[in-house]
DNA sequence: GTCTATATAGGGATAGAC
DNA sequence: GTCTATCCCTATATAGAC
């Protein structure tokens, strides 16, 4: 972590816009609120974007890229399929936990809240490269039963869903969504619905005893 | 159903609001586009909705009303604890699969995407009814070691997101994402991670053999 | 109850001094 | 590279005829 002093405006400001962004949307949030949270007059934005599209589609990269490494790390850093596997899930919700704005950034993608030039191309590509490595084990067993592309999406929605929707929705609920109770119970839930639901094509032994959430 | 040139202007306001509140969010509809859908001048609004808030609050309300008859009907239709849970999570699939932009209004309000005045007061409700009744069961049984809330939470991503986001997302995956094959094996999904999940506390016999999802 | 015309405000973007 | 001042457009909302 550096010196905020010490990052140049312009990350200053894709900070600031990734966090309104995050809560209001493209269309929701005033340059002049962007402006207000670095502490600089709207105007100056210009100077390091051509227009609040363009500040956008920065903030949305920022986060693909992102998103792809940590990724392709955590699916490097694994020997094992099943290994692969659980690293990514793990991963994910690591991910998740530490960026919630980029995440609900991305889930707003997800909406089609987008500006009008904006492609989906970038996260097309990275779901597809998880997709593409399990399908491989997959193949590999022979199993066609499993729907991975469902499995991937209902994981994703349950904890991208989680760390960012519900703080919102029922904040009574859960003190603090991101700490370690939570972070771990998540990542547990996910993990079974992963490991549960790619058991037969990955030849993973199952894990269901009847689930026994144990306390942290 | 009833002929659509039989329902009155409101209805058929209200209901062209939805369409394009749920794709483009509160900030980004503009009151021209939803005159158009109705195939009306943008003033006529006026005269049936205060104004943009309070129509889009009119959408909203209309969502919640219905998801609680929806919810409330499931839970008084089945008998046993066991078949209670089944109707609940069989009725939220179908209602997200009958009406995928109010859910999307829905999801979007759990991003804080709601004009200034709104409260999450209802869709607070309406979650606490469910939790309420599944806490009371697993009181019964004094098992303490699930979350039930994170479990809601988690299992209202899968689905939502499944049938909302991710054909916006990655079309191409999903030819039709409300086919009977997709319905039916998101359903099978939830359900199989809520029983699992609530197997140690409601005392429900885990369903875990491996995954084997059948071929419709 | 729907229309045309218009008022008014606010937001994105530019000009140009410093 | 940041500021002040301003342009210009569009979106909500209103007025008032029909």
């Amino acid at each position: 972590m550096e010196d905020a002093s010490l990052v140049g405006t312009r990350e200053r400001i894709l900070k600031a816009a990734e966090l309104l962004f995050a809560s209001r949307g493209y269309a929701g949030t005033r340059l002049h609120e962007i402006a207000h949270g670095v502490g600089v007059q709207k105007a100056s934005l210009f100077h390091h974007f051509a227009s609040k599209e363009d500040l956008y589609r920065a903030v949305l990269d920022e986060g693909h890229h992102h998103s792809r490494v940590t990724l392709e790390k955590a699916l490097d850093g694994a020997d094992t399929p099943l290994e692969k596997i659980r690293a990514l899930t793990e991963a994910y919700v690591d991910m998740v936990v530490a960026h919630p704005e980029r995440t609900k950034i991305l889930l707003r993608e997800s909406f089609g809240d987008v500006p009008p030039g904006a492609s989906r191309h970038e996260t097309q590509q990275i779901l597809g490269m998880v997709v593409d490595f399990v399908e491989d084990q997959r193949r590999q067993t022979g199993n066609a039963e499993v729907d991975v592309r469902a499995l991937l999406v209902g994981v994703i929605g349950m904890v991208a869903f989680f760390f960012t929707s519900a703080p919102v929705l029922v904040p009574a609920w859960f003190a603090d969504p991101l700490d370690a109770d939570n972070v771990a119970r998540v990542k547990r839930l996910a993990t079974k619905v992963v490991e549960d639901g790619l058991a037969a094509s990955l030849k993973i032994p199952a894990t269901t005893t009847p689930t026994k959430v144990a306390a942290r």
